[in-house]
DNA sequence: CAAATATAGTCGTCTTAGCAAATATGTATG
DNA sequence: CATACATATTTGCTAAGACGACTATATTTG
């Protein structure tokens, strides 16, 4: 089907933490670069230096908004690599990290003002959360 | 529900070529590291290091035999992650080298004499080929 | 210009290939 | 039964390359 897709490289984008931290925040919405920012509390340029590397691997797209970046995921092509990658969602639902993640974003999004890295962020657009205070 | 399993080092398992050959060659049966040198046409000590990598992740079991080691993949306790290896497995026959290997292997366990490396070597228990020449 | 994000450069660390040596088993020999 | 040798496989070791962290700098937009 897909000429392109390389397997390797797929399980590559995945073996890391940090990737897998953020596509769990992503799930089925899309997320701007400084809430990643700061619910990992973790350098910016590192951030965007993964956000690259799902980027190469054709697993997240990005989309410019003004000054921010949203990103989102982007199911593959290849039925093999989506299920894969629905799956592995799906078992990052289960570990301690991925839900303490989720809960952080849930706040971040309820109050963005109280963060110091969210000043006038945007709020994800299908948040299911509290209006912005 | 394991609390030992990683689903990041599982996937830097996953994430390299040779590691996928040899995953897809054992696919549900037992082989002897000696197919494997031969099959991926590589250096016997690349081949055990590899096989080494896939024990450390839980992923396949040795069995020793006499002189000979025989592999086999081992399905993961963790439920999203045996589904993820199988899918994997599945999608690796869509692939050309993967198809390649599988007939290669199917022709040694046929006549295991006309491979150099194959003198004398045991052929896979559960292969559904011909008898040994 | 300021803010948000991306990229480049440098460094330390991890992974891998390749070779040599070690280990484990089997067989032959005394 | 002990020894020596052959075969199959694993494991140290080292150099090369890839990757991630960190800092500084560049790019894009308001």
């Amino acid at each position: 089907m897909k000429q392109t897709f390389n397997m390797e490289l797929f399980f590559q984008a995945l073996a890391d933490q940090t990737r897998l931290r953020l596509l769990n925040l992503m799930g089925d919405k899309e997320i701007c670069v400084c809430y990643f920012v700061e619910i990992l509390d973790q350098l910016q340029p590192k951030i965007s230096r993964h956000l690259a590397y799902l980027r190469r691997a054709g697993i997240v797209e990005p989309r410019r908004d003004g000054k921010w970046m949203h990103y989102r995921i982007l199911m593959p092509q290849h039925a093999g690599a989506a299920i894969i990658l629905q799956q592995t969602l799906a078992s990052l639902k289960d570990e301690r990290v991925m839900q303490s993640d989720t809960k952080k974003l849930l706040k971040a999004c309820c109050s963005p003002a109280k963060f110091n890295g969210l000043q006038g962020a945007p709020i994800p657009l299908t948040a299911a959360c509290c209006e912005r205070g």
